[in-house]
Parts: structure tokens; sequence; C-alpha cells
DNA sequence: TATTACTGTCACGGTTTGATTACAATAGTT
DNA sequence: AACTATTGTAATCAAACCGTGACAGTAATA
């Protein structure tokens, strides 16, 4: 489960040089020095993060992301420029842009942007510590920790809660739970999730005094 | 429902030039000249992102920063350093940073990175928001806020003045709105639409001052 | 102003929805 | 295999929600 990235450039130097450095960090590189094949592999492999030059012949990369976004897909990318101007870096990050970096830049600030937006959109799945309020789920041990002190939960109450942590302030209804909390294709009834939203709640909030999940009648649970 | 930002800068014409600029884009802010009561806010107040000066007297920024991750606290951070040296970078981001800025930098280009990361991380929360007037909705959350304070809808209060609010500056009539908000095959009369309407008014507009929603004798309600 | 049609308001009661408890079935452990 | 923990389902209860009908209020028209 290595980190994928994605290189669009056109100097065949820079790409060569920036694939080496990444390779040496741990990372899986695909090159590219144009974006035509790029769609297809974006719809093919888990990329996790795209490293986009603006300034390629033909197509304008940003111009190219934003169709990629239109598209719903929404892999993070830094650009790479010459233009440092401030209309130009504007542009990027408007057209969806998680970072920008200009030429010339050192191989060790790239290594350092891309593990700042590598550590921001996976920290769920690698870092693995969710809080809220005074909750913190450790994902890698699936410990939580309440008010200082571990509480112990079920799998499935886990995972129900870890359900609600990463969707704070959104109201999650019980289909949606079925489908990504229970999973697989077994039919459940909605009756089951308030079951098993009572039991969390008793765990985590014995004394009902902290309101951690609120129902939204007619819709769902969410933590708010 | 606004985003927060938290900011330690010790000069204090350019802590006033940030909270005017991003004060100006609809951020709230913080400022503060030190770290000493920050730990006490962060407890207190649901802050979503942290501008962090690295060059404090005393403490160094960073050094804070990485306390607070050690504390579970994983607010994103941007750092702002006068130093601009690879190795210092280096630190900020391996502590915890998700971007860097080094001085002198741009209003501009502060304000596009802070967006930038608060698309990252707030994803939830920024989509999907319909506005009219002063009431917001917030469809993840399915919550309303007027006159920026919270106001508590039914299921069907709320999906009727989505509708309503969806269609601004058009009449919906009574059967419209059983289809799409009553929604299903049962059969409703008008007079349904009339009380729910009205129970709507009441919530949104107690003292029936506002004149939100309007009725077109004969027709239908409309937002105008 | 008088008439009429439409809309607002209120109270009532049925229906839906969720909380809670108990029990059975299943999986995991000793 | 016996035991325990886990979890789905059924049953019961309470409360919120909202559809309906009756009537008052209001706007439109002549």
């Amino acid at each position: 489960m290595s980190t994928l990235i994605l290189i669009v450039e056109d100097e065949e130097d820079i790409l060569e040089l920036m694939e080496f450095n990444l390779g040496r960090e741990g990372f899986e590189t695909m090159g590219f020095l144009n974006t035509k094949r790029v769609i297809e592999v974006l719809e093919e492999e888990k990329v996790d993060l795209i490293l986009m030059d603006r300034n390629l012949p033909g197509t304008e990369g940003s111009e190219f992301v934003a169709s990629l976004r239109r598209s719903g897909i929404n892999t993070p990318v830094i650009f790479i420029s010459a233009k440092d101007k401030d209309e130009h870096i504007e542009e990027g990050f408007e057209r969806g842009g998680d970072d920008y970096l200009t030429k010339p830049f050192s191989m060790k600030e790239l290594v350092l942007r891309v593990k700042a937006i590598l550590r921001r959109t996976q920290k769920t799945s690698v870092e693995g510590n969710v809080t809220y309020r005074d909750i913190t789920l450790n994902l890698a041990s699936r410990t939580v920790i309440i008010e200082n002190s571990p509480v112990e939960l079920t799998k499935l109450e886990f995972d129900l809660l870890y359900a609600l942590m990463g969707n704070q302030n959104v109201v999650l209804d019980r289909e949606y739970l079925l489908e990504h909390v229970w999973g697989g294709d077994e039919m459940y009834q909605d009756r089951t999730v308030n079951v098993a939203i009572n039991r969390l709640k008793e765990k985590i909030d014995p004394d009902k005094s902290k309101e951690y999940i609120k129902t939204v009648r007619g819709v769902g649970y969410t933590l708010c």
C-alpha cells in the first residue's frame, strides 16, 4: 500500500530529477511529458497526488485540473510553474490546486510539500488519530480515549463511532450507515441502527450528560 | 458557523494587516502576540486553522506546534517565518505544519493558501450551502442559521425551505410542493401545504417582520 | 361596502419515529 | 463443548410530528 504520485512535466530532465528524488523517499512515481494518457491512468490506478506543470505546450495545466475537478476527481494537486506572479498563483489555487511551487525550487522543498499535502489528505488512514471534543480514536490500535480514560468498544461500535467522527457536522442517514459501517450485501433493517447507536451512546456517555450524538428525526444521526 | 482562524504573530502591525485581510474575506480571526493563552483558546473554541510565526521571542513556534500535536490537537497550521533556508522549512513541516510562508509574502498569497488548506480540511461544511438574505442552509448538517443564530426545523420544514430557497423568485404552486417536498404517491390536500408553510414562517420569522415567504394568491408561495 | 374565494390559525388525534428492553442467534474464547 | 460477548430482531412505550377540519381573517372584485 505505497503512495503513488503522478507527475506531468514537459522538461524531461526535471521530470527525471523529480522522480529520482521522490523515489528515494519511498514514493512510487509515474511520469508523463503531457496530459494525453493521464485521465485513463487516473481512472485505473489509485493516485494519491498529482504534480502538474502549468506551462505545458498545448493545454494549460490548470485548465486540465479544472476539468478533472468538474468530472469529480478530487486527487490533490501541486502546481509547478515558472510564473510567480500573483495572478497565476491565484488562478492555480482557484482551479482546485492544493499547493504551488515556482521554479526554480529545491528538491528538498518539493519533497517536504509533497509530504505535507499527503499528511493532510491521508491523515485518517495513515496517522490514525481522530478527535472530537474530548473523544480520541486511535485507528491503529482501535482504542478510544474519552476524557483521558480508555473506553472499551466492540468492533461495530468502534466502526460506527469512526463513521460519525469522520463526518462531523454531517447528518448520516441509516441507509448510509448500514452501507458503510455494516457493509456487505446483507439486508438489515433501519431499526438495527437505532439499537447500535443506543448501545454506543451508553458506552461513551453513561450519564447522558454529554450529548455527543444528536438524532435528527426523520433523517439519521450526527456528531455536532 | 463561520470559519475561525487563530493567529500568533509578535509583530503587531503584521498581525493587524493579516487580521484585516482575512476578515475582509469573511473569516473570523483571533490574534495573539505570543503563545501564552493559545492552548486555553484551542480547548474552548472550535479553531479551524492556526497561523503561527516561527520566530517568536522565547518559545519557538514550531516547538509549540509539536507539543500541540503530541497532545492530540490536529488543527491545521501554516507557519510564517522570515527564515527561508531549507533546514528551517524542513523543521516546520516535520513538526506538523501544513504549509509554510516566508516573509515578505503578499496578503493575496496568504489568503489563497489559507483557502487551499481550508478546502482540504473542511470540505463538508464549505460545500452545499444555500443562502437567501440572512438565511443560510447547510445541507450536510441540515442546520439553519438566520441572522447568525441557529434555528431548529423539522425534516419537513427544512425540506420545504430548501425547495423555496432553491427556486428563489419562482412561485411554487402547491401541487409542485406536494410532489417535490412531500413526494411519494400519497395523496394530500392543498391545505396541507398552507399549514406547513405557516409553521415554517412561524419558526423562521416569529416577529413577522421579515416577510421571507410571500404568498401569491391563487397560485402558491415564493421567496423573493 | 358587500360578496366571495382564498388563506391563516388553532386544536385535535392519528401516525410515524425513536428509545429502550428483552430475547435469540451467532461468533469467538477458554 | 461450554461459556461469554456480540449483535440482529421483535415488542413495547413515549413523544414528536403533521394532516385534517373548523373557523376566523384577509384580499380581490364589483
